[in-house]
DNA sequence: CGGGATCCAGGGCGATACTG
DNA sequence: CAGTATCGCCCTGGATCCCG
């Protein structure tokens, strides 16, 4: 990867784009483990709404990360699971994952400060 | 980092957050490879607004990734530069840029499917 | 040049209710 | 259980103007 010419690079900010909006990452996070149904990927996640939970995977889907199976019988169960492509995005947001971990104290520390200075 | 109750673990998410959205991500690049001021990066990421670059300068810093440094003559010449905990998040995010680099395309060909497909 | 103040449009996200 | 339909808030992001 070149490490200039990075941000007129319109590949770093698609990148990018998939990770700007709340629950992307953390339903491909949720997902890593296997195909689920929404009800389990709702009770894993915890605070998400059936409705934007929806929205979420249909835009993973639309970028070809998560796909969607419905049961052959005509019950109401589907699942998703990670295309091969969107299982590759793991690896990064593991990154982010570890930075968390190991960061996110001083990151909180850093907003109380701000906060107390105001 | 532990693998699993990742979820409702706060901290993850906190950093999810960090980069959920638009210009959060792209600014910190720009402010890799040194301190810059506001114009520098204006013309170096392109497309962004003084406005708004200054509003996500302004986030940096309340999580304490960016610093300001005011010039010390009277001059209005500003400079941003990442603070070490800032530097850190240079490691995470390139590796979504590496990722972007290498699977940018196969993304791009699925979004025009899905389009096609409709 | 830096950056505030406005005004505005779009969309993410949430709550709720409803269909199959 | 899965998903859609509404409604509405609020925030991001963009354009413009203006001040030090």
């Amino acid at each position: 990867m070149p490490t200039d010419a990075f941000l007129a690079d319109c590949r770093a900010r698609l990148a990018f784009d998939l990770l700007s909006n709340t629950w992307n990452a953390v339903v491909l996070w949720a997902l890593r483990d296997g195909p689920s149904r929404p009800v389990e990927l709702r009770e894993r996640i915890g605070g998400i709404s059936s409705k934007v939970l929806t929205e979420t995977l249909r835009r993973l889907q639309f970028n070809g990360l998560v796909e969607r199976q419905a049961a052959r019988d005509a019950s109401s169960r589907v699942e998703y699971r990670l295309t091969p492509l969107g299982r590759t995005l793991l690896t990064p947001i593991d990154a982010f994952g570890a930075w968390a971990f190991e960061y996110g104290d001083e990151v909180m520390a850093a907003q109380e400060a701000a906060c107390a200075g105001r």
